[in-house]
DNA sequence: TTGCATACCTAAGATTCTTATGTATATTTG
DNA sequence: CAAATATACATAAGAATCTTAGGTATGCAA
């Protein structure tokens, strides 16, 4: 990306968001998925991600299962029940960010 | 504000942002603006402002001058003219920035 | 067989912030 | 009039969040 600080706080709410809208995912799949939806612009450092992962699994926001795919290891992460109430409200504070940063850019967008 | 952490990495371009369209401010006066412009509850805190403020002068992006008003120091910043490249480019990168983050969310705002 | 893609992981260091503290003057309130 | 609040600057220690750089391993294409 461009401007990666810009970035910094925002990857734990990506993470559970792309889980709640996609119920399931892999590590790896993440990076794709935010790659793809910002047409390359985009980069989750795996460096960031995986420790992250790893704690919202420990807070109890995400469980895992591990499979294996053409031998290949994938460790799955979806929502917990406490999970799914966490991104209730972390949706709701992104919603108000983007508002602000409209707000004190003076932002018009489509 | 709510989750402060979504707002790291984000100081710097604001106060860009708000000494481009005021032209001139000073420290005490960029969190107040924050402040009324998000209707309270973007509060910027001093640790953080005056060592931006600090930086950016040495960076050459802005100058500063100080006034007595009131018997009371003001510390006045405004952009240079290199401070206004910087603040096209940084613009630029915020709008692309709130435009992924409405992709990646699915944020259907006004 | 060399490189690229997939797929996980960790550690050191950089960056950016919060929290706490300090100085000083002006104004409001009990 | 004393105390609290607002204005206005500043710095330092520590926390949080990331980047960079490295590691392991498999599958496939050139």
């Amino acid at each position: 990306m461009n401007n990666p600080s810009l970035y910094k706080g925002i990857l734990r709410p990506i993470v559970i968001r792309l889980l709640e809208e996609n119920g399931r995912m892999y590590g790896f799949e993440i990076t794709q998925k935010v790659k793809a939806i910002t047409n390359g612009k985009v980069k989750i450092t795996e460096g960031a991600l995986y420790p992250l992962l790893h704690s919202l699994e420990a807070e109890g926001i995400l469980e895992a299962e591990q499979e294996f795919v053409d031998n290949r290891m994938r460790k799955y992460y979806k929502l917990t029940s406490k999970g799914k109430k966490v991104s209730k409200h972390s949706f709701g504070e992104i919603t108000e960010f983007v508002l602000h940063l409209q707000n004190i850019f003076n932002l018009k967008l489509a």
